[in-house]
Formats: structure tokens, C-alpha cells, sequence
DNA sequence: GTGAAAGCGCTAACAT
DNA sequence: ATGTTAGCGCTTTCAC
């Protein structure tokens, strides 16, 4: 039971060992009934070749690397099919890696890019900072997704949506429909990726509206339960309801954050949207789900993904000019918000 | 930025490639003072070794691979945490690896081993058939965690639920609460794994209350959409209502599915529990805050990762006992279901 | 404590 | 069309 090497097929053929790469990687010069026999070999033994000494001898990998930062994020899940699809479809080869949030996503990606001899690498979620500098040392192009910077970018290309100004976009229309009093779930305390952007929207939209900011209706999430979860979202707005404050609508800057805030609302006895409105953000597929459907603004995933495909592919065919591209959400009015007063 | 290799660090230090993979290494034999300075050039240079051309040389690497059978499973998901700590609390290394459902996972799993020089490898989810001969082939111990088989294993070692019990505790808990209609959202219509099993707990449950079996009020789900998600149950869901059949309970053989029915029932005026009772399977922490709470079977995830770890790493250890190890789920009694008559 | 050199399994020149 | 061979970048004896 060794494990078999190409050594071993080729002596079992009697052929070389070149041939036998021939036949598994259906290089066009090779005899048809030569590489027959040898797959027939190949199957029999089960012979599986070994990747690592695949990728460590080839030069020209065609493969795109996606680095995801954060497991079990239901919103980055649910681009992967997407993904695949577009560079699938654009010949190239992908390969997916989750880390931890705690995890370096820099080296990670070096590590990422030497390994599998990648020609690029996209960026999915998480904080970057000064991406320009810190990413400049990256051999292959990259492209940030739906990453979250804390500077104007100039060399390094980015796609996704501007979270202050489609968090502004939600308020304003709870305000439209004459909500006031406006708690918003927000990140962690110390947040200063997306959390903090759509928080600077959620304040630019009540000054623009001339309602003055109250940072008694800021619900931040706890750090000791998992961030924009259910249980966070349900542990922060059960506290809050007890506290007593007065509001009418409870914006919530992740869905998920909405649907733990829901079962709170519930459990206190009041009803969605008759006592309080609930918005959420992000527009993930159980919105549609939830009871009242969630009035959320949805990220065009779709668009998000095929532009980050699109960029990657373009650097990597040698355009290297670098672009920032920002589509804007879909406000999906469901059930959730109620018009007042 | 030609990717800086091993040698180029020793050039840089002035010492042999060695000594600079022993400081990398933490090897014990090497002067602290040495091994400070190549850090120091590694750290300046942001050098990064190339995982392929370890993997390939490393013969004993401390490697669990978790092999996982669908992407985007919600259910699995929730185990990886446990999985992370269960491995990293016995000292192994562990890298995660999702498939296609249409994937070969012995394929694969052969690649990985070679690819990682694994120590041993824990399939997840899916369904194998004959183990113990399709299996046998591996290098390496293997546990079968959730997966569902097709015969009596004998040298495999597979740690689970028994599906069709589980599912009789169900549909027998609401016929005790006075269901005799009760309807069940079930696999698609040629499924040979779980879906199967639970059926025929669901089967077995109404003959032995002497309920007479009426295939009008199997359910299943569609081929067109995804497998055990929400989409599909509520579609099934919806289509079943309109066809005017009458019932007073759904038993939906995952929670998902659950969750879609619930958005057709509502759909259709209707209330729960008041109008019908609804059930799930698996209890995953959605099911918490559904409205109301889904009544379900909660698989123990944290005892069948724990175990399935367990048993690997006897079997490295030199152990080859194989054990088939069956848990019990928990009866997670919510607000879905209502006592009749 | 450190360096030289062999070789992991494969692919890609280069011969033939 | 096929075989021989050189190395990809690393770890690991084995000398020193």
C-alpha cells in the first residue's frame, strides 16, 4: 500500500516516466493507444498523482486563488458558487482558502500564491490596511472584494459596494417613513472595517434629516459571542428592550443581526413591524424567509463577483491599470418597516 | 519580486540552506543567536517557504484532513469549529476540504493524502457505498462522520445517527400529540442517503400507530432547485397547499426545508402551530429563531466530532479497531407544534 | 552548531 | 512519439 509514483506506472507500462505525465495531463503529442494503456494502468492501480510535486515543478498554474477572511460567513458563502462559475467559465482554475479572522490574510496569501503558483488572488471580505503599501509586495495581481480599507485607493483594484452611502440610504428611508427614534445594531466597539462605515452612514443620514444623534440608541454587538451573529444580534437587542428607550425602528447593519433582534422583539411581546420596524443590510436569502420578510438593501453579488473575475483576469493579461469599482444595493421593501405618525 | 527561495535567505545570512530551514522549523539544534538573525531576514524580506516543496520532501506531517461533501452546507458547517478544536486540542493539524456533491470523494480524499502526506482522514457528510472494499484502498485510517452507507460496515469506522430512528422519534412524538395527517417534505424523488432513511422512520412510525400510509402526503423536493434549502421547501410547500390535501402536521426531514414550509404556510394565511404543526431535523441554531421556534431533533454535533476525532487519532495511534458509534439526537420541544384533538 | 548533498514526485526541455 | 534528464524548493541525513 506505498504510494504509488509515476516511477511506478511507467516501469508497470514500460514506458518513461514523461509519457506517463503525457497521458495523465492529455498532452496532444502522445500515441492515443499508448495513453489508453497507461490510463487503463493508472486506473487500475489507482494511481493518484501527487499535487504537491505537481505544483512545485509547474510553472504555469492558471489557477486564481479567492482568500476568504472569516469562516462560516453565510454572505461570502453564498458568492463561492459564483465564483466558481466566472472563472470557471473563463478558463481559469480557482481555489478557495477560509482563514480566521485573527489569521494573517497577507501572508496567507504569499504562502497561498508560492504554493499553488497562483496568477492572482482575490481578496473576499475582511479589513486591509493601506492596501497599497502592504499588498504591493504580492507577486501576482489581486483584486480586494467587498474588502474593507481605511484609505483612498490608488494602485490596488476593488470592487464592492460603498457601505457609508447605502447605510445612509436605509436610514433616510426609515426617516422617510417617519421613524425618529432609529437604534441601530452596530459592529463591536472597537470595529473599523465595514461596521464603522455603515455607522458614519447610519449619522450622516439623521443629520442630514435634522434629527439629532442619541448614542443611547447605539446597540453595539458583544465581543464575547461570534460577530454579526443571530445570538449576537438576540443577546444585544434583549438587553437593550429592558433598558426601556424609546424607539420605533431598529436598524440592524447585518441581516443576521435582524433575525436575532426579531426573536428578541418577539420574546418581549411586541410585534414586527406593528410595535417596531427592523431593517437589516446585506439582502442574504433568508430574508426572504424570515416572518415578516426582512426590508434589507441587497448587495448585487452577482455584479460584485463577475467584476472581481473580470478585474483579475485583465491584470493578469497583462492591463495592469487599477480600478475601484462601486455598484450600488437594491433596497428590497418586504414586511418589515411600517410607515408612521 | 521573483519569489525568494530557501537559498537566497542562506545566501542573504551567509549560512547554509539548512541551518535557515532549522530556524524556520524551530528546530531544537541550532544557536539561538543564529536563529534570530536569519528570523530577522526572513521577517525583512517577507520570505515565505513553499508549502509544495515541504509537503513534498516532510514525511511525517501530523495532518487530519476533513474531507466534506457539499459546499455550502449549513448543517456541516457548524461543526467545524468543534473540529478546529477537537484536532488542535490533540495536537494534529487539520485542512478542511469541501467538494461538489457530484464530486469523487475517494478521488479526492487520495489526493489530499498524498498531497499532505495525511495521517489520516474524516469524510463528512455524503453518502459512500460499501466502505469497507471502496475504502480500503486508502493509506491512511479514515472515519465515516455522517455519511450515509449502504450496507452493514464491518472495517470502517463511521460515527452518526441513526437516521431512521431519529425520524420515527419525530413523526411518533406528533402522533402522540394527536397527528394522524401528517405530511413530509422528503429527499428528491431518487435519494438513496439520509433522505431515504428518515423516510422510512417516517413509514415505520405510522404503521406501528396503525395509521395507514398515504403517499399523497409525501412531499418531495425538486430537482431544479438546491438540495435541503429553504427555496426548495417553501416551493414544495407552496405547491402541496394548493393542492387542497388535508393534514394537520409537516414533518420536514431538515430544518431548512422547515423553514421554507413555514414562509408557504404563512403564504397561505395560515398560522403555526395553530393551523399546522411543523417539524425539523438536525437543529441547527436557526431553528431558534424561526417564528415561532422549530420543534426538531437536534444532532448532537459537539459528541460526533468529538468522537469521530476520538477515533482517528486511535486508529493513527496504531489502534485499527473499527467502531461504529450511533448517537441519540435531542428532542428540541419549541413552539411549532401543537397538541390536537 | 552548521553545511553539503541527496532526493521527495513531478514536468518540461531536450534528445532521439 | 517517446525516453532521458535536470531541476522545482524544501528537509534531512551525514559529515565536520
Amino acid at each position: 500500500m506505498a504510494a504509488l509514483t509515476i516511477k511506478d506506472i511507467a516501469r508497470i507500462c514500460g514506458v518513461g516516466t514523461s509519457t506517463v505525465s503525457r497521458a495523465i495531463n492529455d498532452d496532444p503529442g502522445i500515441n492515443p493507444e499508448t495513453k489508453e494503456r497507461i490510463l487503463t494502468v493508472v486506473e487500475e492501480f489507482h494511481y493518484v498523482p501527487n499535487n504537491s510535486a505537481r505544483n512545485l515543478k509547474v510553472t504555469d498554474s492558471n489557477t486564481v486563488g479567492v482568500l476568504v477572511k472569516g469562516r462560516n460567513n453565510r454572505f461570502f458563502q453564498s458568492m463561492y458558487a459564483d465564483f466558481e462559475q466566472e472563472l470557471e467559465q473563463a478558463g481559469y482554475d480557482f481555489t478557495f482558502k477560509e482563514i480566521a479572522y485573527n489569521e494573517n490574510e497577507l501572508l496567507e496569501a504569499e504562502a497561498m500564491i508560492k504554493e499553488k503558483r497562483l496568477k492572482g488572488i482575490i481578496f473576499l471580505g475582511g479589513m486591509i490596511e493601506n492596501p497599497d503599501e502592504s499588498l504591493a509586495r504580492l507577486d501576482v495581481p489581486y483584486v480586494l472584494c467587498t474588502v474593507a480599507v481605511n484609505t483612498r485607493l490608488a494602485k490596488s483594484s476593488s470592487v464592492g459596494i460603498d457601505d457609508e452611502k447605502e447605510s445612509y440610504k436605509i436610514v433616510d428611508y426609515l426617516i422617510k417613513k417617519g421613524h425618529k427614534r432609529i437604534a441601530v445594531i452596530v459592529g463591536q466597539r472597537r470595529d473599523y472595517a465595514v461596521g464603522r462605515r455603515r455607522m458614519q452612514g447610519y449619522v450622516r443620514a439623521l443629520n442630514d434629516n435634522g434629527i439629532i444623534f442619541d448614542d443611547s440608541l447605539v446597540i453595539y454587538q458583544r465581543d464575547d459571542l461570534p460577530d454579526y451573529s443571530e445570538a449576537n444580534g438576540y443577546a444585544v437587542m434583549s438587553e437593550f428592550l429592558k433598558s426601556g428607550k424609546e424607539f420605533t425602528a431598529v436598524y440592524a447593519i447585518a441581516d443576521l443581526l435582524a433575525l436575532g433582534a426579531y426573536k428578541a422583539i418577539y420574546d418581549a411581546g411586541k410585534k414586527i413591524p406593528q410595535d417596531y420596524s427592523v431593517m437589516g443590510f446585506d439582502g442574504i436569502e433568508i430574508t426572504k424567509y424570515m416572518h415578516p420578510a426582512l426590508t434589507t438593501v441587497r448587495q448585487p453579488i452577482e455584479k460584485i463577483v463577475k467584476e472581481s473575475v473580470d478585474i483579475i483576469i485583465k491584470e493578469i493579461s497583462g492591463d495592469r491599470t487599477s480600478r475601484q469599482v462601486y455598484y450600488e444595493t437594491e433596497l428590497v421593501e418586504q414586511d418589515s418597516v411600517i410607515e408612521i405618525l
